[in-house]
DNA sequence: ACAGTCGATTTAACACCGTTAACTTATGAC
DNA sequence: GTCATAAGTTAACGGTGTTAAATCGACTGT
């Protein structure tokens, strides 16, 4: 029997390929065909390997959730050095929510458990998640100083329409161009914008 | 081997069982807990059988889909019967939209692939859900007589807003009450209604 | 040099999945 | 009584997530 050779690698460098194969596997053919066996195949290690970096499934899926949202949150806080103006700083950051999708689909499916992707843990108390929505929280306040439970509402209906557009978006791509969508987003999202004053 | 006995039940009956019991499982255990074999086991055959009403899980899937978007069409056919005035016409129907969220999410959950439901079918090449976008689409035209393209994308931004916040809704139901984003989703869509103008 | 241990990795297995082919079994026709 | 047909089952294939057991290599102590 011959020893297979094996480019040495890291254990960070395993951990971040089994990440980046899942990924990529998910965004030539969904969610729904990412299986463990594949991503090993792919990481030339046999299935149980990747055990060893997560355990679960449901973990590793979690994982590219919060790094979606770690990734999301550092192009929000890059706006905030950009912009001073409240209400350009949330338009921007509604484009950047818009960019974020439409280049890293399967990251904003594994986000919000759509099109088969499927993550057990809630959204919601993933505290990466929560560090985003408190940027945008944050930002509507600096705009409009109000109460906690108003700010908490406009944030909601904010994200509502955002993530309500781009999802549409995607669902009708095939049939409505998505540059056609973007115009309508960035429309939708500017009136909101304007309207909070 | 004694004859196990069966109640006796029509063909259409069977079929329907099949429906009904995939619906029942995702409600309790959601879409990714649904399997032919549970199904086979609850309706008390064995599995080939699902395969003698539907071709396979996907069309299963998607009858429950197009089931939902009839539905839906019918319930906005009674909201056309009940009002005159465009306005209160466009509203009562996002109202069902919401209602039928509410009361049905594992439906919804199909018919826009959330939360681990997965069809393959394009959910726009779906006949019915056609017919459902013809009824609001005439009704906001009723409304607002422009041209073709602007209907459409004043249906596009309509179905943007109800659908984003009923999915965000459904998604911090444990944080945020339903009770209270009803109140946010009926004052969005009041707003929005009355914006047309 | 040899036995023993430890760590890394693989193989094998379990219980499930969607799906299909092959088999059984009961019923009715001639 | 024999044959054909229909209804329904079992068994199987290749796949899934996951875990226990087995393997293999390198290193250590004597």
């Amino acid at each position: 029997m011959e020893t297979i050779e094996r480019k040495p690698r890291s254990r960070e460098q395993t951990r971040s390929g089994i990440i980046t194969t899942a990924k990529s596997i998910a965004r030539r053919e969904g969610w729904q065909a990412v299986s463990i066996r594949k991503i090993a195949d792919a990481i030339e290690y046999s299935a149980p390997i990747v055990y060893e970096y997560f355990d679960s499934k449901d973990r590793l899926l979690d994982e590219i959730r919060s790094e979606g949202f770690r990734h999301l949150s550092q192009e929000y806080e890059r706006i905030l050095k950009l912009y001073r103006d409240p209400e350009k700083r949330l338009y921007e950051i509604s484009l950047v929510q818009w960019e974020f999708a439409r280049h890293q689909p399967e990251i904003y499916q594994v986000m919000y458990n759509l099109d088969g992707a499927y993550c057990t843990m809630p959204v919601y108390q993933s505290e990466t998640m929560q560090a985003v929505s408190q940027i945008v929280r944050q930002t509507i306040f600096s705009f409009i100083p109000k109460s906690e439970e108003s700010i908490k509402r406009l944030y909601f209906q904010w994200w509502s329409v955002s993530h309500g557009t781009i999802m549409l978006a995607m669902l009708l791509k095939d049939e409505q161009p998505l540059d056609q969508s973007e115009q309508i987003y960035r429309e939708t999202m500017r009136r909101f914008v304007r309207d909070l004053r």
